[in-house]
DNA sequence: CATGAATGAGGATTCATTCAT
DNA sequence: TATGAATGAATCCTCATTCAT
């Protein structure tokens, strides 16, 4: 068990420093080696955790991914209200984007870039069903306008993403009041205008 | 003039092989051999008009930038009401951002990695000004939110390279009634509730 | 120890490479593939135990001009009568110059061209003390002239180099007999006439 | 006439860049294109003048050991006395080493470097005819020892050579007094001891 | 005669990956 | 399991040279 731990250790220092490198360099400008020297580990070791680069950036990419999902749905109850649902995923998923901008910062860039296996991307979209749901039933409901999930998305949590690159970029610096004009301004696009 | 022509007209099968190489397989994977190559030009001529491979990026991204800006302005007046022109805007910039989408493709590629220096980023959004200048008279007539500008974009914009890269993805297909919702979302996230 | 060792010897192949080529063709003309080949090593490796080019023609630079004095003093004595003290380190250069003239060579280009760095360069002269400090006793025993010691270098060891690069060239072949005129004319040209 | 005067201009500032060039950069670190630019001429325009690189190089180094040795003998009339000749002659390449030290360190650079053909090398020495003459002389009359040309020219002449670049390289400062020391090794290290 | 634009060949260097230990 | 050394294949970029004007 010991030496389990160990390896998972490592992998995780390897998830850590592409996820560090990628979003201080860029993808291209990320050498493998520099992978390695930041993980305090030598370059061969890598390739027992993972079948080449591409694979490296796939898997973190899906960690990533999971984290990001499992922490926008963790105090989430099926049983709330529409409205109330909705309102607590944003704003755990708005904390994820602008805390934990590492990890958000690298999604945004596996997003916008081919560097992500198709099959990965996938991969790491599964794990938004609840909203999903939640969405499903305010549509039902007539609280959530009867719009495509994608456009859904695009209007309520993909703005974020953008919030959190220019706060990132040190462009514009979100406060508490900002955050609740941001979900107003989330939840009037997308729910029924009564 | 025939010289001065030809040599602008190699400049820009540069920039266009580059918009869609770097598309295609992302700035690592498009090596200036290639872009040589799908420009019909030796490698070495790429240094007669650019520096190095940066400098080519980044007047890519500054010329894909003004001609979206350009695009996007084109058919608006300042004396319009602030609804009709914002409508009038968005429409434009959803019609560059769908129907132009290698150049959009780009722009988020851009604007999402650090692949692109500081300095052209900011040479970048000088030419948005307009849209600025329409929601300053939006706020001051208590038509549009009195927000930050960066809401309003982050809201009411930026949604639209959320939407094009998924459709340019093959995901989603957006039609004229998508589009509709769209608009209306932008705009009721942004719009004083009366 | 075994690894250890193929690591110097590796190292000591690229520097014979290099001298080798760099004589032969001339610093330009001498690219690192050909260095690597002669030497039986990827290009890639040289960059394991070299910086880039410039520093491992740097090194090489040192390792020859440590060889060389090396030679020079190995069977002097500093006891030894001021003339006699000459004599040897005088012959023991001419040996070096005129049997080892793979590395005179290499030095002779080396000392006429911009191609080492300074700061190289002075690390390679250090060596030649023990001469420095003959020459300064034969001063003050009124043997050798009160004259600076480039001056004495100039005409007393110097020439040495000259006729090595003839000689190399083939226009020139040194016996016995002139190499023992040439010591005279050193001699001559540095001592005290009585 | 007007043309063919422009026609040597031009060529004579292509030597000159050269010179300039190559002293202070090397063989290798000066591109065609530098030269071309020092010399106010496109680098088409070069190659109405020299076949080469080679070439160019090679005349040029053929052009400035004419000037060389054309100055050595300027004032130099035959039927002086063997001494009086050599000490005139001596002094002239002297002061064409240490003030004309562009030249002269062109010079030197390529009389230890593979980069001058053999043919212009051999072109160069020719015109050394009158010193060897001299020597020549002095040697029947029992002035001159009766060595090798040779090992005459390792210790009268080039000496200079090297007190030349060690001047140039901020190392060593020759006055007068030196000079007449630097004369005084010369002389003594070839004339015979009576 | 003069040129600026163009280029193919080649050069230094890097990098993902492997392998002997 | 872990590694440092090694490498072939690329990559960016330069350069001597040419050619249309």
């Amino acid at each position: 068990m010991a030496k389990l731990q160990k390896s998972i250790d490592k992998r995780n220092a390897l998830v850590k420093a592409t996820i560090e490198l990628v979003n201080n360099n860029g993808f291209h400008a990320t050498p493998m080696s520099k992978i390695a020297k930041m993980a305090n580990v030598s370059p061969a070791t890598i390739y027992l955790y993972f079948e080449n680069k591409q694979d490296l950036v796939n898997q973190t990419y899906i960690d990533v991914k999971a984290e990001y999902t499992k922490y926008a749905f963790a105090t989430y109850d099926p049983k709330m209200s529409v409205e109330a649902g909705f309102e607590l995923i944003w704003k755990r998923i708005a904390d994820f984007k602008l805390k934990e901008c590492e990890n958000a910062m690298f999604l945004a860039q596996c997003d916008n870039t081919p560097m992500i296996d198709d099959q990965s991307r996938q991969q790491g979209i599964m794990h938004l069903q609840p909203l999903l749901d939640l969405w499903a039933r305010g549509k039902k409901e007539g609280i959530i306008k009867p719009m495509s999930d994608y456009l859904l998305y695009a209007y309520s949590i993909n703005p974020l993403s953008f919030l959190m690159i220019i706060q990132k970029r040190g462009d514009f610096q979100l406060d508490e009041r900002h955050l609740e004009e941001a979900y107003q301004s989330a939840w009037s696009s997308i729910k029924v205008c009564q």
